[in-house]
DNA sequence: CTAGGTGCAAATAATTTGCAGAGGC
DNA sequence: GCCTCTGCAAATTATTTGCACCTAG
């Protein structure tokens, strides 16, 4: 099962004052028709069966050089020696280790690392990586049934991407429409009905997207969740809706709801986007991003619009507040 | 600083079948001696300062030893050698790793637990162990400021459990008085008083316990948050407090409310309670829900009296529920 | 022509093991 | 006395390196 069989653009990714040779090409390209983690010795002995005169030094040595190339990562699940996963267009990413088959899976999860970001805040450490890695056993161990055999993360991450993105479009939708029934001034109803129908546009174009993504692996659609993200399950916007359903939300609460949820979603999709190497996910999220934004930056605007109409009195930027903000222990 | 020196039941931990002798009972203490990770060689170094006749490989057998007998834990930092950490009285922990100095801090998140157990169900992976690991830059490398000496991670961990115990019975003391103040039945009402005192009294003890902790160690209240549980970070009845005051909370909707409380921390009490190893954090937790069980007891029977009281045509569990739940995606 | 790249064998580094003698129960 | 513990030296495992030769640019 080649994952990515061959990199276009490979002669970019060369480390500079490196030179070209034909058994490290060898070997790389040995290393990218595999698939999930190797040992150096698992690669040794792939690439002698091409070549047997390749010898171990020259394979560390080639191992190295992708590592600085940006095609290979180091991995170390503790049993004393390394293992290697592709690491070009491929996302970063956190492992479930089976100590019995000892394969491994991946996953990861946006909640994880909101989470170590804040733990890395309170201990004013700098952080510049996470390990998170969850040893036991895996489900064709423990039940007894075949193991599927792997998919692409980078396909599953970015078939992850747009089902978040196609919730969330969902319920931004759903949010807008019932907005439009609820504000009283006639242009906030405009814009909300304005917003409604282009959520209904995106959702469409996602849409599409995503049945295109299931055309190159029949396998994605069925496979577990890669992409872990309570927030963003059923939309950024659902919390939203929740709220415009209780009584007493006025334009301007309205207009305040939309702009943290668009603030929120935005965040998000521009956070993780920027995160990750080039990629469909990665594009499907700052596409999304800027969406957002576009979205943020019109609620606000008519925002302040509305607040001026009502008391034309005061210029300045006094916020309100929905509620008191809790402080964290 | 030595940390727990001496353990009083040492005999009890001796893997069976094993003898006693002096080179490892030395190699032992000077083990426990230490704080922090120590490598192999680090306690080679230590034992032969003691008695230089010890060799390398006794050290290695010992350290064997000890993680049998649950003195010591293995730790990999990814760096080509084990560290071995205390594990006797010594909670289990994610690391904070400084790649500039190399020392390791330690703390520990309920939250990040609670998300890695969804993944892991979610991918039907037996999880027996997990490893989270932050590589960085620590607050002292980065900032200039000397490092604090360690403290304790048993010790940081009873602080936390005390200080998560105190915030929950504080915000069920609150939760109590307003409902006394909010139900109209007179029986309901005695008992929202019966429970608000019996917080009050909690209350005083645990701030007590939390003044004899401080004694043991000046430098514990100063220390930066060890173990990280947002959920109950507030209290695990501030939430209710919140629902409580908005209108329209019937005494059925406030026992439910109150059921719901206790329950929840009843549940991450015993939880986090039973992981532990025998400790003062594990004791907090484990005493705490006991309580709290008896409390949601109280508040079961009270309100299926109730129920009968005000449908006494339906005798059934008939389970109202106060929102539709939510599927996740 | 010159800076990499490669193979081979030797070096390193952390940890383990075989073996013969010492010591606990 | 038997079984475990210990020291020493040798073995093992994963990885790196020195050096002489090869090859790309």
């Amino acid at each position: 099962m080649a994952s990515s069989a061959a990199i276009p653009d490979l002669d970019r990714l060369r480390p500079p004052g490196t030179k070209r040779s034909s058994k490290r090409d060898l070997i790389v390209n040995v290393f990218l028709k595999q698939e999930g983690h190797l040992s150096a010795d698992d690669l040794v002995v792939l690439t002698k069966r091409e070549d047997h005169r390749i010898s171990r030094a020259t394979v560390y040595r080639s191992l190295q050089w992708m590592e600085e190339a940006g095609i290979a990562r180091k991995v170390d699940f503790g049993d004393g020696r390394f293992r290697f996963e592709h690491s070009y267009r491929h996302p970063r990413h956190f492992h479930l280790i089976c100590k019995t088959c000892n394969r491994s899976y991946e996953f990861l999860s946006s909640d994880i690392e909101v989470l170590v970001e804040e733990v890395a805040v309170a201990r004013a450490f700098t952080a510049r990586q996470t390990v998170v890695q969850i040893y036991g056993s895996c489900d064709a161990c423990t039940s007894g049934t075949a193991a599927e055999d792997p998919v692409n993360s980078e396909l599953l991450f970015a078939r992850d991407a747009l089902r978040i993105a196609i919730a969330t479009e969902r319920s931004g939708m759903e949010f807008y429409g019932r907005g439009v029934k609820l504000v009283t001034d006639p242009r906030a109803r405009e814009i909300f009905r304005k917003l409604a129908t282009e959520e209904v546009q995106h959702l469409k174009t996602l849409e599409k997207r995503y049945q295109e993504l299931l055309k190159q692996d029949a396998r994605l659609e069925s496979r577990p969740t890669f992409l872990f993200f309570k927030g963003a399950a059923n939309g950024l916007f659902s919390a939203g809706t929740e709220q415009l359903r209780r009584n007493g939300v006025d334009d301007l609460e309205a207009y305040r709801i939309g702009i943290r949820c668009e603030r929120g979603s935005h965040r998000f999709f521009k956070r993780y986007g920027e995160k990750f190497e080039d990629s469909e996910g990665k594009r499907i999220f700052l596409e999304f991003a800027g969406e957002e934004r576009e979205h943020l930056e019109l609620l606000i605007r008519e925002y302040r619009l509305l607040v001026k109409k009502h008391r034309p009195q005061k210029a300045g930027k006094s916020r309100a507040r929905s509620k008191p903000r809790r402080h964290s222990a």
